[in-house]
DNA sequence: ATGAAAGTTGAACCGGCTTTCAACTTAGCC
DNA sequence: GGCTAAGTTGAAAGCCGGTTCAACTTTCAT
């Protein structure tokens, strides 16, 4: 599953990257098992035995590649940071405007959401088992908002905003889409298109008559 | 600590309710040693031995008061939403309107995060230790607010708006809130005020010029 | 084709935790 | 003052899962 950016190494730090093609592919299905796993179970009710017989290697392998179990969640966090982020690019090159690139990057994100629930699970969890990776997930993610929304200021397509406030703002939409994911699209399953624009109206106009 | 509103029983469901003033004030010091011990460690670093040592009462006693170290999670749940829930009136009442009932709600908020860091780590883990708990809190929350916008468009006040686009708008604001208290009051120390009036002219006027 | 490096295996170790329980103490009513 | 219900105690039972390791198999460069 997907790493199309970033670094290549989602193997822990010390010398556990796989040297062969055989190694490759073991890392992998552990990554891919474990991903299901803590996607349906979370964390703590997963177990390395069960990682490991789903993904059909042995116990003792999970240490080739893994210092520990923490160790893969934070890598599993990593790169499915980087997935998020890579929703992004494709919606804003078809973008007419700085508004319509956020609606469009809404909507991929809804539906990667809609196809991905287990995300949810693991980032969320980060708060708790990969607190560094969860606040490196959001603070990059509100970085790249707060870059797209000064330039969208910068062509006149958005009022300006001076740069606490161009953060706040960037919070903001962060948090609505998450929580906007998470009730319309794991919790019920309602059209990512329909709730994008209702957002993006939101973030035009705001509620003001 | 506060339960001023909501039901009465904070201990689990079964004849777990302290008969006499001193069961009273020994599930008391349980419940506060927990609040702090879960906020400062997440719950699957705290373990009841650490709780009950740090209550000053003897490890046995806790399973008179709860069933489970999860239940007194979920108990902890319920106390913590309905104190964020009994924020809001009090702000409502001093407003001159409907938009300014909101900043005046958010900026309620983000103060009451400010005193209560631990609310984040108890409220967002309930995701993995009480679902049930941590839904509901986030339901009648949204329900609250949904409710609250109806009444200001119903007043004129806010451009009207059908109920499915009520709920998302609600979600959205609750969202924006729940992110805005995270970054700039768990993790730094903005001051409040200046970020509830950043966030409330966006949710005012939007981002267009 | 061969040997050293890489990868695989699963039984066993280990420590920590929740939960139980039977003996004991305190509260408070008659 | 005595009796019962409520509350308290902490040692120990019991469980579970992460991690280690030494023997074994496969890969692949030479």
């Amino acid at each position: 599953m997907g790493q199309q950016s970033g670094e290549p190494t989602l193997g822990a730090a010390a010398g556990k990257t796989p040297r062969t093609a055989r190694g490759e592919k073991t890392m992998r299905k552990i990554l891919d098992a474990a991903s299901a796993e803590f996607g349906e179970k979370g964390f703590f009710d997963s177990s390395i035995v069960s990682i490991t017989s789903r993904a059909e290697v042995a116990l003792g392998t999970f240490y080739t590649y893994f210092d520990s179990k923490e160790a893969l969640f934070a890598a599993l966090v990593r790169d499915m940071s980087a997935r998020v982020k890579d929703l992004v690019p494709p919606a804003v090159v078809e973008a007419r405007d700085a508004l319509d690139a956020e609606a469009r990057t809404l909507r991929a994100y809804l539906e990667f959401v809609i196809d991905n629930k287990g995300v949810y699970r693991i980032i969320d969890e980060a708060e708790f088992v990969d607190p560094e990776g969860f606040r490196a997930h959001y603070e990059t993610a509100a970085a790249r908002i707060a870059a797209r929304l000064a330039a969208g200021a910068e062509a006149g397509q958005l009022r300006a905003a001076d740069s606490f406030e161009n953060e706040v703002h960037s919070w903001a939409y962060m948090g609505m889409n998450v929580f906007l994911g998470l009730r319309f699209c794991v919790w019920a399953r309602e059209d990512p298109a329909r709730v994008a624009d209702i957002a993006n109206r939101l973030l035009a106009r705001g509620l003001k008559p």
